[in-house]
DNA sequence: AAAGCGTGCAACCGCAAAGTA
DNA sequence: ATACTTTGCGGTTGCACGCTT
């Protein structure tokens, strides 16, 4: 029939769970633990189908389930993983124990609406241990370039600075394993070039700000190339990423271009993980910049693409 | 006091993947 | 392979509760 096989019995309840109805979930499946979820009702005594017995285990009644308010850092990370792998709650939830897919996928929806519904005109917060903007960008050019996103595309709805840790990669094509997730990069900076001291990455989702490029690379063709990554593997960069894939956990291997000087280039491989107390910290917008940026002052480079990070998550 | 409204959250629905006979 | 069942996921709904009018 066209009816769930799972609740066509007749006198299936609905609804919220009452306290009884509770209490015997929890006696049978500390007694018997659960297989079969099908059969827990007829055994468990109770006139629900065993999806919904499922749900409200899973939910609300398995004993390492975590109450309350997220913490700063949950809702640091939730926002992160939602930057990196979209609307994928459970793989989110996966990255924080004892919190339920439905749980951050409330969070995320009220969330957002809150951000709607109180727009801001001006970054949130300037992270105080982070020299960027400087002679690079000022936050006007930044409203700037981010207002005609907006016009452009859904408006801003939130931007959370994480504070010391991860960030970035960019190549181009897609991230192995995000789906629908596509961390599009769009790596420009100021005009002129020749000046700037902050390199501004715009991946989808995320938005990064970057060590200032080395001296002797600010001047020279520089459409492609990127900003020493960490001063532990300055003697390597500049370099651009060609490839660039995430495990389901966020972590991430890269291959490279290297440049050694601006005429020669050769590639190698570097793996291995990136280490999350040597990236800078990011700032992170909520789903406009798949669109090509293009402003007074800014002027997009390579529509490159961007990878990430992954340590900060396993920091927390 | 009562009606209206907004919000947070638990639960439902349909679909698809995974499992099984 | 195939038909069927079960599980897991994500979008959506709707209800209870608190606040405002």
């Amino acid at each position: 029939m066209g009816h769930h096989s799972c609740c066509n019995q007749q006198k299936v309840k609905r609804g919220l769970w009452s306290p009884e109805e509770d209490e015997n979930l929890i006696q049978y499946i500390n007694a018997h633990g659960y297989g079969c979820w099908s059969e827990v009702p007829e055994k468990a005594g109770l006139q629900r189908c065993g999806k919904s017995c499922r749900l409200r285990w899973i939910n609300y009644l398995r004993p390492d389930i975590k109450r309350g308010r997220f913490t700063p850092e949950e809702e640091k990370l939730i926002i992160s993983l939602h930057g990196l792998v979209g609307n994928r709650w459970a793989h989110i939830a996966s990255h924080l124990p004892g919190r339920t897919d439905n749980e951050i996928k409330n969070y995320w929806n009220s969330w957002i609406k809150k951000k709607i519904r109180k727009p801001s005109a001006t970054p949130a917060m300037v992270p105080s241990n982070v020299k960027f903007v400087q002679s690079g960008y000022t936050w006007n050019q930044l409203d700037t370039v981010n207002q005609d996103l907006a016009t452009i595309k859904a408006p801003i709805e939130e931007r959370v600075f994480s504070s010391s840790c991860p960030l970035f990669m960019f190549d181009t094509g897609t991230v192995d394993g995000l789906g629908s997730g596509n961390a599009r990069a769009d790596i420009f900076h100021e005009a002129t070039g020749l000046n700037s001291d902050s390199w501004h990455l715009n991946l989808h989702g995320v938005e990064a700000f970057l060590p200032p490029p080395a001296a002797s690379f600010t001047s020279g063709t520089q459409s492609n190339c990127l900003p020493p990554l960490t001063e532990s593997i300055e003697s390597m960069v500049p370099m651009e990423v060609q490839e660039c894939s995430m495990n389901v956990d966020g972590e991430i291997n890269f291959e490279c271009l290297q440049r050694q000087n601006f005429s020669e280039i050769q590639q190698q491989e570097l793996s291995g993980w990136i280490d999350p107390h040597q990236c800078p910290g990011f700032l992170i917008w909520d789903d406009h910049v798949e669109a090509q940026i293009s402003g007074e002052g800014i002027k997009p480079t390579s529509s490159s693409m961007g990878a990430m990070i992954s340590s900060y998550l396993q920091s927390l």
